[in-house]
DNA sequence: GGATGTGAAGTAGTTCACAGCC
DNA sequence: GGCTGTGAACTACTTCACATCC
């Protein structure tokens, strides 16, 4: 496997949720022709401290130069190395309502290496149709091995489509929907949730953090829910 | 204000991101007729351990029965007071591509005091209709003072849609698109970032923590992204 | 008996501060 | 000179374990 991962695969959930962003902020660079920066411009932009950032790069291996800063170019695909995407993933989507569709039409969903094989709707209008070349399928016909479903539902056919997503031996889950799911140990779950997102900022707009109370808005280390084992 | 609220604020950051979802599990039990749970019932659903749930919900004040548990009920409307939904939230979104109709439409965005009160794009076939009743104006020519925006746009137009949203005075920005945003010092903004749950997925799935490798994936606390100060 | 609420202990993550290298 | 990479100090969060109360 590459080298950048057999250092050590011991970096840490934070570090791991913000590479992404350190590498959309590489990217951005590297498009406005940017091909130098360092670890004091990448905090401010990822809103973390420099020693933040260095201490997260170091765990890729020394990928900076001493008293010159990162090379952007270097930057962006070590990240993407270490974040696995030399492997290749192949995408489910269960709910073809508007986010769905907004998904299956994003560029920016997809990351390098994930492709979405199979859309799947309960709607008969729908299935045998295709959606960006990609076949619309009645998952109660059984859903097709993948390595990642996404369920974009609405929130009482979620755990079906979890179900679903489980018969076909799929262990990782993306779930937009606002339930919370009822998956086998070893499977993982993670959860975006829109309201929750509304929640928290509405929590910092209310208390003294954010800008109604003053001070500077530094909320570092805002963890989503996560992940799950089955409950008993 | 509130009772529960001014007990003391420091709720964790943690913390703060899992009482939503304690709230979620809480009204689907509402749901389903459960009146009464415990801690152990509530962190396996929620996928932390028992006593992380005791001491996030202790911070509300005591609201639990030693001996028998929670109150559903009581745990929904706590939740609630403490995370400031008492209050009311105005929201305007600008973008509407497939993902800020789907946020319009959707019933689970929106939480409690919060309202839609302004659409925005720049699409001239969409500026002058209404969607869902709310009108869509043109960003160009100023936006509403609201609580909170949401950006949807594609990733070129979210800088000058964040700037729109600072100079209507708007200090809680939603991004779900895939830019780091400039704003002033004093304007949260949280980011939702579909690729970047991608990754984290896929980084779990390649490395020992997901299936593949084995082991209980019990990631918790995962940190999304967060906030932000202006870059110099 | 049983589950909460919470000091105390343990663990993880962040920040400091500086040696090392360019 | 300047910025990285990292041991050491610090801070925050989680978990344990039990006294407390229903």
């Amino acid at each position: 496997m590459s080298s950048a991962l057999n250092r050590q695969n011991q970096l840490s959930e934070p570090t791991i949720a913000r590479l992404p962003v350190y590498q959309r902020i590489a990217q951005e660079m590297l498009r406005r022709g940017t091909t130098k920066t360092d670890s004091k411009r990448l905090g401010e932009l990822a809103g973390v401290t420099p020693a933040t950032v260095r201490r997260d790069l170091s765990g890729l291996g020394p990928l900076g130069t001493r008293g010159s800063g990162y090379d952007v170019q270097t930057l962006e695909v070590q990240i993407d190395e270490a974040l696995g995407h030399n492997r290749h993933y192949d995408v489910v989507i269960v709910g073809l309502g508007n986010l769905g569709r907004a998904l299956v039409g994003s560029t920016n969903f997809l990351i390098r290496g994930a492709q979405i094989i199979g859309l799947y709707d309960i709607d008969p209008s729908l299935v045998g149709t295709t959606l960006n070349n990609i076949p619309v399928l009645d998952p109660r016909e059984g859903i097709m091995n993948a390595t990642i479903g996404v369920i974009c539902t609405p929130a009482e056919a979620a755990q079906a489509a979890a179900d679903a997503l489980v018969g076909a031996n799929i262990h990782a889950i993306l779930n937009f929907s606002p339930r919370v799911l009822d998956v086998p140990v070893g499977t993982a779950v993670r959860y975006v949730d829109f309201s929750i997102e509304l929640q928290i900022l509405a929590y910092h707009l209310t208390n003294g953090t954010g800008p109604l109370g003053g001070g500077l808005l530094r909320t570092l280390g805002l963890t989503t829910p996560p992940v799950v084992a089955r409950p008993s």
